[in-house]
RNA sequence: GGCCCCUUGGUCAAGCGGUUAAGACGCGACCCUCUCAAGGUCGAAUCAUGGGUUCGAUUCCCGUAGGGGUCACCA
């Protein structure tokens, strides 16, 4: 007993030599930071993005989750900037997660909001801004004897972990190789005093041959080993590691459903521990699948180096429509959201209700052709003025000079984009990302159109080799014809039964059956009269419905277009 | 290697002891058609494997294999 008092008091001892200028307690912070008023079964969720690079694909995926469930529960979604791991930092990277997150609708209600703005009560929302809150529980740690400073250098730690490979033991910091552990408080404060160099480690009371078991709440049960690792809590520059800040920030701010990827999965005991040792409550936790990607024969984790589509960056400058990424992600994340989404074709991925029990926890594979799909839906759901106002706003930022040509003339760029659109009952489906409206659309800007003539040349006579029939001086030929029989005042019909007329003159024929039923009869099909009209006007094999370019492009450019290919075979 | 997670067509997946094993993307064919896209119809294609339990296993249990993750003073 009296040992017991003896050692608490140099506890005490040793936690004031390690943080002289704490005076601030675990209970004050509890009062600093008093639960949330919020109603019942609200979700308090954040993500944690490392400012070390460009915005992850993962993050987004995550974001998604994270703005579902507090929305839905009526709670509150925070962003909170983990940046202990001060080397690996990157400038500009907090904002390009911020402009990621608004650009795709994600944005949270609290924490960090923008380069250093923050909103909400439970700040600082930054790690780095959060060190007195961590140096106070650390020392509350060393005061109830559950952490200790450890003075080993990194060139022992290394010693250590090749000696317990070569023996084939469990390496890591724990029992008998944690050597710190085993020194007596007295040598520790001497140490301490002599001004020795030491981090802090937590005083692990587990061993690797119990088991534990928690609930994860998309996956259910988890059974593992419990943890007996002596981890690191405070680095040597003062931060607290992963593990430490995730027990305190998601302590007093609240957090209910720590929501991550899982490959935290195997540190959840080490963080139970903690919860318990700080006599905190943990949260709930769920751990989401990895989003994948095919290589080769196999699949792996998206690589920030090697994967383009690992960077958020990439679908916004790529331009995919912000609904269609938006019910992309949904997919992947709840199974039925598909099903729902076709019996709620005019709703968005914001009226479905996210579950996270539906959701698989097998990580899936970034399907690109699905997502295209997606988008490209998305894009039929628009209107002319919502598509001109995306194709705006995409190019201001990545093609200007495209831009600018939309632009000038707002009222025929509209024209343009509600060309099987508006009041069509088949919507054209050919875009899925905003990136490809000007080369498909190119022809309607006649200085692109031009330039791309000079520099890729006339498909034109592309015709005669699949159509040999069909020599250039037939298309010459129809061409002239067509010229002086084009009539623009022609309604759609009048317009389609004089490309006939003309057609047939020249010996095509104008009946597709009779056509495939005896194309040795004609010089071509009707299709193919049409195909050098508009190949003649647009440069092009496909496009929508000829007679409404032509129109579009007025009767002049039209005609000039015509005599340009003909002066070109 | 230890530990953990995961496993139904090429991909995302429904299924929750008895089903002709949904649906979507992709792919193929045909129809429609001035081309393409769209749309319509049809089609090919899946329960990793071995043992149990059971009248009966895709479904429950155990093992095996495969894939992924993790074992830092990085998160």
């Amino acid at each position: 007993m009296e040992m017991d008092k003896d050692y608490e008091r140099k506890c005490y001892e040793l936690a004031y030599l390690i943080f002289p200028d704490v005076d601030e307690t675990v209970d004050d912070l509890e009062i600093r930071y008093p639960e949330r008023n919020l109603p019942e079964g609200a979700k308090v969720v954040r993500i944690g993005p490392s400012p070390t690079g460009m915005m992850h694909t993962g993050t987004l995926f995550q974001a998604m989750i994270n703005r579902k469930l507090a929305t839905q529960s009526g709670g509150s979604f925070f962003v909170r900037v983990e940046d202990t791991d001060q080397k690996r930092e990157v400038e500009g990277a907090v904002e390009e997660i911020m402009a990621g997150l608004k650009h795709f609708d994600l944005m949270p209600d609290e924490g960090v909001v923008g380069k250093d703005k923050e909103i909400g009560d439970y700040g600082p929302y930054t790690q780095s801004k959060r060190r007195e809150i961590y140096r106070i529980c650390a020392k509350h740690l060393v005061e109830i004897g559950r952490a200790y400073p450890c003075f080993c250098t990194s060139e022992m730690l290394q010693k250590t972990h090749d000696a317990q490979v070569a023996n084939k033991v469990i390496p890591g910091y724990y029992g008998v190789y944690a050597k710190c552990r085993n020194r007596s408080i007295d040598e520790a404060i001497e140490r301490v005093k002599n001004g020795e160099k030491f981090i802090l480690r937590f005083r692990s009371n587990g061993s690797h041959l119990n088991k534990i078991a928690f609930i994860d709440d998309a996956r259910g049960k988890i059974e593992m080993a419990d943890n007996d690792e002596d981890i690191v809590l405070i680095k040597s520059d003062g931060l607290p590691t992963y593990h430490f800040a995730h027990v305190c920030d998601d302590h007093f701010m609240h957090t209910t459903h720590v929501i991550r990827a899982e490959e935290w999965l195997p540190s959840v005991p080490k963080h139970l521990q903690l919860f318990e040792a700080m006599g905190f409550k943990a949260p709930h936790y769920i751990h989401t699948p990895t989003i994948m990607i095919k290589d080769g024969e196999s699949k792996r984790k998206l690589s920030k180096r090697k994967d383009k589509v690992a960077a958020v960056s990439y679908f916004i400058s790529a331009g995919y429509p912000v609904e269609g990424l938006n019910d992309y992600l949904m997919t992947i994340l709840n199974s039925d959201f598909e099903m729902w989404k076709a019996q709620n074709k005019d709703k968005s991925y914001k009226d479905f209700e996210f579950k996270l029990d539906k959701m698989s926890s097998a990580g899936s594979l970034l399907d690109i052709p699905k997502l295209n799909d997606l988008s490209k839906e998305a894009i039929a759901r628009m209107n002319g003025d919502e598509v001109l106002r995306n194709v705006l706003e995409w190019s201001k930022e990545f093609n200007k000079e495209f831009y600018d040509l939309v632009n000038k003339d707002l009222e025929y760029s509209r024209k343009i984009f509600g060309l099987e659109r508006d009041n069509a009952t088949k919507i054209r489906k050919d875009i899925y990302k905003w990136e490809d409206v000007e080369p498909t659309f190119r022809y309607f800007f006649n200085d692109n159109f031009a330039k791309e003539l000079k520099e890729e040349g006339y498909i034109i006579t592309s015709i005669t080799e699949e159509k040999p029939k069909i020599t250039k001086e037939i298309i010459v030929k129809c061409l002239e014809t067509y010229i002086n029989e084009y009539n623009e005042k022609d309604n759609k019909d009048e317009w389609f039964a004089r490309m006939k007329e003309v057609a047939q003159n020249l010996g095509f024929c104008v009946n597709m059956k009779e056509y495939k039923a005896e194309p040795e009869k004609y010089i071509g099909s009707i299709a193919d009269f049409s195909s050098i009209v508009r190949m003649a006007v647009t440069n092009k094999k496909n496009t929508p419905d000829i007679y409404s370019i032509m129109q579009l492009l007025g009767k002049d450019e039209t005609i000039n277009r015509m005599k340009d290919a003909i002066a070109n075979i």
